[in-house]
DNA sequence: GTCTATATCGAGATAGAC
DNA sequence: GTCTATCTCGATATAGAC
């Protein structure tokens, strides 16, 4: 191929600017949600003027969903690497520990993603209709199978699914909770919640 | 006591307008946020005028303010009523079914606290940090108690109840992705994830 | 107590010089 | 490509009649 597949021809200045641009909007947005932001406060983040913002994306919203694009690709890599042929409760706890792992190391991206979803997602409703939904359900008939063949106990997989969701990034979206409630406890939450969670799905999951 | 302790004297009328206005409030913010929200939106909800809104209260905060007071009262009822006398498994597991119950009754009161604890609980930190902290320490060493009594396996507290709120209000704050894996499915997601949640957390805390 | 009309302000977006 | 200046609009809150 001999130049890139888009037509809009993008130099690396042009990229560079649109990655410190998406950068600031992420600091912001997952702060303060869409609604709550202003494209002032992007610009001061990401030291540049308003409408140089506005140079490079058409409006407010054409940020919002340029990340949250970027971010679902990521979000749900972990999820497609649940393998039918390897040890069921194994595979189970690998999703939790890179979970895990993405609300500690990505807490920003979690947040967007749940302000997006607690607003009734007005971005993101047809991928999770589509993308989502097609491999919860593939995945799902993974579990069911391994259920069947007595390698795990008999559960409902996508109450397993929701369960894991909602307990990895609990600890991202309510950290100021979950702060609130340790406050002077010195170990990391991220830490101490891995082999708690680990034992909580692996004690159910046992056949 | 002759007459009502507040200095200000409220009639009933006041009483009923207040309540429909922050009926309305509710709704409207659970659905946009606090900041996506207007008061012509609760106003043309409550069926009266904006300026009629502010004749009640001073500013929109105000509105939100009395909304997570009155919200939080309740929030925490559930956890005030375990019992260190009562059987530990029944305990947690009439826990789940209160905040589940809870999830499924009052979903705009958990999308509200949602996203005031999203944004970093501007307005009820100290609550967190005061009466929530000292209540769940409180529960926790009840917890403790049936551990090291042998009642039930030895696990983390704290982490228990982070476990439990996360994966009840779970399917209140995110319905909409809920709905979008399950689609098809008839049964209420509330009432299948009642016995999943159980026997997950009993099975976890049998010693 | 409730309304219409309005002051005021913040923020998204654009015009046009450089 | 980037800036200053500005247009425009929507939303909070108030003034003042009824």
């Amino acid at each position: 191929m001999a130049r890139s597949e888009t037509t809009k021809k993008t130099t690396r200045i042009q990229r560079q600017k649109t990655e410190i641009i998406l950068e600031a909007a992420l600091d912001v947005f997952s702060d303060f949600g869409f609604r709550g932001s202003t494209i002032d406060m992007i610009a001061n983040r990401a030291n540049l003027s308003k409408p140089n913002i506005l140079y490079y994306f058409d409006n407010k919203e054409a940020i919002h969903i340029t990340l949250l694009e970027k971010l679902l690709e990521t979000w749900l890599e972990p999820l497609h690497e649940i393998n039918e042929n390897n040890p069921p409760i194994d595979e189970i706890c690998k999703y939790i520990e890179q979970k895990l792992n993405m609300a500690r190391d990505f807490p920003r991206e979690s947040k967007l993603f749940a302000n997006e979803i607690l607003q009734g997602a007005p971005h993101v409703l047809p991928e999770l209709q589509g993308t989502l939904r097609a491999l919860v359900e593939k995945k799902a008939k993974i579990i069911k199978n391994w259920s069947k063949q007595g390698k795990i106990a008999d559960i409902d997989p996508n109450h397993l699914f929701f369960s894991i969701w909602a307990t990895t990034q609990h600890y991202a979206d309510f950290d100021i909770q979950v702060q609130s409630v340790l406050n002077d406890e010195t170990v990391d939450p991220f830490q101490s919640a891995s082999p708690f969670l680990k034992k909580m799905f692996s004690t159910m999951l046992e056949p």
